[in-house]
RNA sequence: GCCGAAGUGGCGGAAUUGGCAGACGCGCUAGGCUCAGGACCUAGUGACCCUAAUACGGUCUUCCGGGUUCAAAUCCCGGCUUCGGCACCA
């Protein structure tokens, strides 16, 4: 064996062995504490994984790895989410059929992956697209519905045209679809719903419980956007009452109108005859608008009279009724009090169409703008001189107590829409009988799996592919063999992602979703990790499950996810021309401070953005492994900067840790000249002895706090230290290829048994550093005069304070810069530095 | 507009949470090796001043301006810039 370094021969040879001998397979009678450890798995594309992949997943295969070391049993499973509009997307163009663009992209990832030597349990594989597995979604969809958390009902919803389907709302982005920018049209339709609302409170308790970044939680708080208030009665002359929610009912005496959303069913009953003419033009026209051209306005405030007068409980006094699109009907009741005093909005409103504004709390000037902070009330009768908060309390009592009103809690979070228009989704396991009768199918007759059709191109009539399938779509109830159609709709891509942390527990159980056992036994995920984007999307989905599969009994804990950590995302330079056609590096050279094409010359502009292949900036995985080895890929991505925060990756990111990795090869293990340095058995001692020490210190804290970037540049300040050492001693080696090994596991386990060690060095102990090894006989402090070094003067660690005050007065250049002065205080900090303060 | 995070050499980034700013790496410079180039090895490398000197020494420097302190990248006040999130939610 040549001991040159031969990653193209190692790194595959390592990859077999450790799947052969199962290394990373947890065993259920392990009787080791367990570590789940899990990151969002990916959804197979057909660009491929680039580098900014390979990042992600490599901080999480550290840690894992480090977990393994650290004495636990290790759950590190990985699967594939590969139902939903891309990959049809991508099957489409293709021409494929969806199933085998799936298995295509699968392959490829799979591949990619082992590249880089993850640690993952491959026995445990998962996709959604498996009728094994999403019979289990289907399943959990049952368990919804008997709940009542799933229901049908005909909403509006974000049609897009061009993909022939219809969106959750953050797919759609400024009224265009997030994938491919689609313009997206408002539209009722027929909807399944999921009523996560019911449990908002819950969802937002929960986040107290959790270990997550705090700005997750706060995205998800500001989603779930619950407010607490009233909803206060407000009775039209002759044509009975509507309600308003508000916040502020403290500002009730100085609302002075009322809008309704155009959509508010009061609106045609209350609109006089003089003004009917105005209100409806006014209502159409509101009704035509997009959410993006409502967006586009909302700076201006438009809106109707309707010639409808209220009366204002507080004051008695008689206010107009109003229609205008600032108010959603989708929010509270349709309906507000407004109180241009004290709200922006209404004050915007209230200058544009000429209404009057009344200042029911002190402290701000109502002529000029809305006062919307705290003061005292008043022209408001019995709350006059409270301040805002007391107010509020008192007035919701009073209208409590005259039934004119009630304390109301609303939320911004609206009920998850669960249905798609489109073949590649879950069928929604339910029957539309020809009596009219909507009913589940029995858990038995799952999975309802999707047939091979010729086509699955949208019908772009809103209805999915699948109504097309008579033989499939045609069936009987199983029950008692009455003709029933199937439903078409298909769940949306975030259903099979909401709970297969739970199936990799239990990947192939027949007849569970997961064995309760098991369940108890690994639940919770110990560590998620994965990017921001999925912030209030899957991370608010799959708490909701949870919590439904906790109160049916099947799972330990209502909190899936006990930590989460959000990795930074790689961002590479994207050259982009005056057409916005974007070029890959290699195609743009720089020269005199402007960065042009090369073929023709056309300057670009340089921006740093997201990896990604439409935008030429990516490196693929294979390319830089080919290039150089998967363990320098993982080097790279890891010491390109922290694992949370963004990073920029630069085609030489990778030349320092491949430097390093042939560094450390050369030394234990050879080159063509030989093989590396000589060892000794003698133990390491003085200097080295402290740096093996220092290091395996250092490294251990910086993998408590996933802060791998500097663990890496101990990794190379100890190779540096090992390099002055002939003989090397053995123990330091050793330490050595364990602190790198959940780095650069393949060169590790060579190095490892070039040293004569038994495999494997990925689950050997975590090395131990020895305090006493880290204490210094000797300490170096700098000496400052005025707080500007002027010297430094080693003592012994212990030496008493007035020993090292004469020290450092003795240090030549101190002396020259106390001469001729008074010391005013001398200040000494251990270990660190001293001061002379002088006058 | 509102909320949150961040601004440190030519570049990516360190800095025990108030204690020698610039670890580690890239790049660059010089030397070695080589027919040569690459690779590799060794050393140097924040800016400015003093200097024959790359010695000795000095001044400045963590986005900008103030402040607290013996001491500030770190704490406080004001401003600028960038990036995320929300965006008529009453």
């Amino acid at each position: 064996m040549s001991p040159r370094y031969e990653p193209k021969e190692i790194e595959p040879r390592w990859q077999q062995r450790w799947a052969e001998a199962r290394v990373f397979s947890p065993q259920d009678d392990d009787p080791r504490p367990k570590k789940y450890v899990l990151e969002m798995f990916p959804y197979p594309s057909g660009s491929g994984l680039h580098l900014g992949h390979a990042s992600n997943y490599t901080i999480a295969d550290v840690i894992a790895r480090y977990a393994w070391m650290k004495g636990f049993k290790v759950l590190h499973p990985m699967g594939w989410d590969a139902f939903g509009l891309p990959a049809e997307q991508y099957a489409i163009e293709k021409r494929i059929h969806p199933s085998q663009a799936v298995e295509e992209n699968l392959r490829n990832f799979k591949g990619q992956l082992t590249l880089l030597g993850g640690s993952y349990d491959w026995t445990r594989e998962l996709s959604t697209t498996d009728p094994a597995y999403y019979r289990w979604t289907q399943w959990i969809f049952l368990r919804l519905l008997e709940r009542g958390l799933a229901y049908q009902a005909e909403v509006a919803v974000n049609w897009c045209p061009a993909l022939g389907t219809v969106l959750a709302n953050e797919e759609v982005i400024d009224g265009k679809s997030e994938r491919g920018g689609h313009p997206v049209v408002r539209m009722p339709m027929r909807q399944w719903m999921l009523r996560i609302t019911a449990y908002a409170d819950r969802l937002l308790e929960g986040l107290d419980r959790i270990d997550w970044p705090e700005n997750v939680k706060q995205m998800q708080r500001e989603w779930i956007g619950r407010s607490v208030g009233a909803e206060v009665v407000f009775r039209v002359e002759g044509a009975g009452e509507f309600k308003v929610f508000t916040t502020r009912p403290d500002t009730l005496f100085g609302a002075t109108f009322c809008v309704l959303a155009p959509e508010h069913p009061l609106v045609a009953r209350i609109t006089t005859d003089a003004q009917r003419a105005t209100v409806s033009a006014y209502v159409e026209a509101a009704g035509r608008k997009s959410d993006r051209d409502r967006m586009a306005d909302a700076k201006e405030k438009t809106g109707a009279f309707t010639g409808a007068w209220a009366v204002n409980p507080a004051t008695g006094a008689k206010v107009p009724v109003w229609i205008a699109d600032y108010v959603l009907a989708t929010y509270g009741t349709g309906a507000i009090m407004a109180v241009p005093g004290h709200d922006a909005r209404d004050w915007a409103f209230a200058r544009a169409f000429g209404l009057p504004v009344v200042e029911v709390i002190s402290g701000g000037d109502v002529t000029k703008a809305a006062h919307e902070g705290e003061g005292t009330l008043v022209h408001s009768g019995f709350l006059d001189g409270l301040p805002v908060e007391e107010a509020k309390a008192r007035m919701t009592a009073w209208l409590e107590a005259k039934g004119l009103g009630t304390k109301a809690v609303r939320y911004k979070l609206r009920d998850w829409l669960f249905s798609r228009q489109r073949f590649w989704g879950e069928p929604i396991p339910v029957l539309h009988r020809a009596d009219g009768t909507t009913v589940p199918l029995p858990d038995d007759a799952l999975p309802v799996t999707l047939p091979e059709v010729p086509r699955y191109e949208p019908t772009g009539t809103g209805e999915s592919p699948l109504a097309g399938v008579d033989a499939w779509v045609n069936t009987r109830d199983p029950r008692d063999g009455a003709p029933a159609r199937r439903e078409t709709n298909t769940m949306p891509g975030s259903a099979g992602s909401s709970w297969y942390f739970l199936r990799y527990i239990d990947p192939r159980n027949a007849a569970a979703f997961c064995d309760p056992a098991k369940e108890r036994a690994w639940m919770p995920v110990d560590l998620y990790i994965g990017g921001t984007e999925h912030a209030v999307g899957h991370l608010l989905y799959a708490r909701f499950w949870q919590k439904v599969l906790f109160d049916l009994g099947l799972v330990s804990t209502d909190e899936p996810f006990r930590r989460l950590f959000n990795q930074g995302m790689v961002v590479a330079a994207t050259y982009r021309d005056a057409e916005g056609r974007v070029y890959p590096r290699e195609a743009v050279e720089t020269a005199d401070g402007a960065t042009r094409v090369k073929a023709t010359g056309a300057p670009v502009t340089t921006t740093l953005e997201k990896m990604s292949k439409s935008k030429k900036n990516g490196v693929g995985i294979d390319e830089a492994v080919a290039r150089y080895s998967g363990d320098a890929v993982r080097l790279a991505g890891l010491f390109l900067g922290p694992p949370d925060a963004e990073k920029e990756w630069t085609p030489n990111a990778i030349e320092g840790p491949w430097r390093f990795l042939l560094k450390a090869w050369r030394l234990l293990v050879g080159d063509e000249d030989g093989p590396g340095v000589p060892l000794t058995d003698a133990p390491a001692t003085g200097a080295l002895r402290k740096a093996v020490h220092r290091a395996i210190d250092g490294i251990t804290k910086d993998m408590e706090a996933i802060a791998f970037n500097t663990a890496v540049s101990k990794l190379m300040v100890l190779l540096s230290e090992l390099q002055g050492a002939n003989p090397l001693p053995r123990d330091a080696a050793e330490a050595f290829v364990t602190l790198l090994a959940p780095f650069a596991p393949h060169a590790a386990e060579e190095m490892w048994a070039a040293l004569g060690r038994a495999p494997f060095v990925s689950v050997a102990p975590w090395p131990v550093a020895d305090p006493a090894a880290l204490v210094d006989d000797t300490v170096t402090l700098a000496v400052q005069v005025n707080g500007k070094v002027r010297g430094d003067v080693t003592v012994a660690a212990d030496a008493k304070e007035a020993d090292v005050l004469a020290a450092a007065k003795g240090v030549e250049n101190v002396r020259k810069h106390l001469e001729g002065k008074a010391i005013v205080k001398e200040i000494v900090v251990p270990k660190r530095l001293v001061n002379f303060v002088v006058r």
